[in-house]
DNA sequence: AAATAGTTTTGAACTGTTCTAAACTATTGA
DNA sequence: TCAATAGTTTAGAACAGTTCAAAACTATTT
């Protein structure tokens, strides 16, 4: 019985995760099957293209690093994730779409949602002329304790 | 009498920088006193090291890229400069070292300092434990008419 | 089932940055 | 003033993350 509920379970995911990439006019291939699995089933998270990437691997999902480059942009550019800049020329993409802010761990490069839903930022000029405001980024970094420099 | 005047300040000029890299502690050669003069010498700026390589390279002061690196970072770390995180690993220094924010043009990569001294960022959740604020990064990613897309 | 349009793959290329070891230079103190 | 030293600079190789190009493959359409 619990294989049952198992299977039923694993065909609605397959659903959803199909219709969404069918609703943002993507087919739905093996890898991005795969890889929408693995970014939208739970709750919201932060990857890199290179941890996506060895997931994958782990899960079976057989893709190329390439692959997951272009199906990163392709989730981004289909407003499923969202790109967070950081140091180092790493990108973190961001399953969570909604307008929320970031913490920043400096030692170990990890980066976490902020809980609060009260973030606001005030006082802000307004957009140079020419431009409109994209989306505001508030980055908190911290420095973690114990590890100094 | 204006070439007196001129060397004058220049002497001055070259004093100053001269006394602040002595004061952080890092010996005063023909490079740093270079780059020291291209960023601290006018307003407030933002370079990448690419971009304050070619500069130096224009007015004559002959450095490697390497010794850009390693200048940038020094500076940063005697407080001289301020790293500013931006998209696809390209590093803005900011010789503007107070706490303040950015505009970022998206198409070009721009970076602009916020003028106003009223932005404030409310409602923030305690650091996590173990962890203490080392600074607030707020960056509003900004669209360029026109050249959409 | 064939034609097509879109996707994936490998591997090379590219960009920004760091590293290494040798050459060089400012500082110290005899 | 000069030698010893500690710190700095350099060229070039190495590296990491990302993008690109072209051929092989696959979903969709007919």
């Amino acid at each position: 019985m619990a294989a049952y509920i198992q299977t039923v379970m694993e065909t609605r995911r397959y659903a959803r995760v199909l219709a969404r990439l069918r609703s943002v006019g993507l087919r739905p291939t093996r890898q991005r099957l795969g890889l929408a699995r693995l970014l939208f089933d739970g709750g919201d998270r932060h990857v890199t293209a290179e941890q996506l990437h060895s997931e994958a691997l782990e899960a079976n999902i057989r893709v190329s690093l390439a692959t997951i480059y272009n199906t990163l942009h392709q989730f981004t550019r289909a407003g499923l994730l969202r790109e967070v800049v950081v140091d180092h020329g790493r990108a973190y993409f961001d399953t969570n779409t909604k307008e929320h802010h970031h913490f920043l761990f400096a030692d170990s490069g990890r980066l976490q949602d902020i809980p609060s839903k009260g973030v606001t930022v005030a006082g802000l000029p307004a957009a140079p002329s020419g431009t409109t405001v994209d989306r505001i980024e508030v980055i908190i970094r911290l420095r973690e304790h114990g590890s100094n420099q």
